[in-house]
DNA sequence: ATTAATGCAAAGGATTTGCAATACC
DNA sequence: GGTATTGCAAATCCTTTGCATTAAT
């Protein structure tokens, strides 16, 4: 699933390009990071990280999203707070995506909007700002839970 | 400032009519929020609620917030991560404003503009979800730091 | 060979919790 | 008076750090 998109090659590539040292452990990290469909917290990636290669610690996971995210190929969530303080990440895609999070069953769908990059320019214009990252998180209840389908994997805070 | 605008009552009137019980220490919390221009952590919460009533404990004012986040009165904002994983809080307004955060002074400014609302009414309708609460953050450097009059009060990750 | 990355274990910060004492309605 | 709320202190969760060992280039 996406494995090497043009423009948008693969982390492991970003990490030789950049002269930064592969080790087994990254090596792992990295592949976790970029076959998972998003929304990864960090003990998840730990866990997933330790089938690939077993000897992978805490602190190298936070140390290598660290990486990831000062070279902006990651973005850190935080998807509603629906599972407390924790934080989710996931590769940067090409284009932006929002993400809605269903308080009931604690799903998170995404989309995509042409008026998101709308927004994102008014902003920079308007402001003057240069815009590096823009995140925009959407809670409340999902088309299923409305109908009444909705499982209950999650939340239900609200 | 915004003592008591119409349509977005005072928080302690929200807590009277919803027979929830006015202690001195939700009194003093409640004010410090809604006087705020907003962006107040839980510690800085503390510190200036302690300065009305001197008897307010760490625990209360999260239970507090707790109650404020079910009741939809705040809302809770992570600011682009900028310092850390702490959470902010402000009491919610008429109008949903986004916040821009500059990584480079640590500076938050708020945006207000129509797309964002045209947005929101957008993903409703195409995904069937029922919004409850819409938060936009973006980073980057602000029009100040730009031209190189940026003061350096915080951040600089990026 | 040189320099950076790792594991480990301990520290740190933010938030939550159990429970007896206290204050609200 | 009855019940909800508080303070306190300990617990929990997530993340970071120091340092000696190990591995990459």
């Amino acid at each position: 699933m996406e494995a090497k998109s043009p423009g948008r090659p693969s982390l492991l590539g970003q990490f030789s390009s950049q002269h930064i040292r592969l080790t087994a452990q990254r090596r792992a990290i990295l592949r976790i990071i970029q076959e998972s469909k998003g929304h990864l917290d960090a003990a998840t990636v730990l866990r997933l990280a330790r089938k690939r290669d077993a000897k992978v610690d805490r602190a190298t996971v936070y140390r290598t999203l660290d990486i990831l995210k000062r070279l902006h190929l990651i973005d850190e969530l935080d998807l509603m707070h629906l599972n407390g303080g924790g934080h989710f990440y996931e590769a940067r895609s090409a284009v932006d995506h929002m993400h809605l999070a269903c308080f009931q069953c604690g799903g998170i769908e995404e989309y995509v909007s042409p008026l998101f990059e709308k927004l994102k320019k008014e902003i920079a214009r308007q402001k003057g700002f240069e815009i590096s990252e823009a995140r925009l998180e959407v809670g409340g209840r999902c088309e299923k839970c409305l109908r009444g389908e909705g499982g209950n994997t999650g939340g239900q805070l609200h």
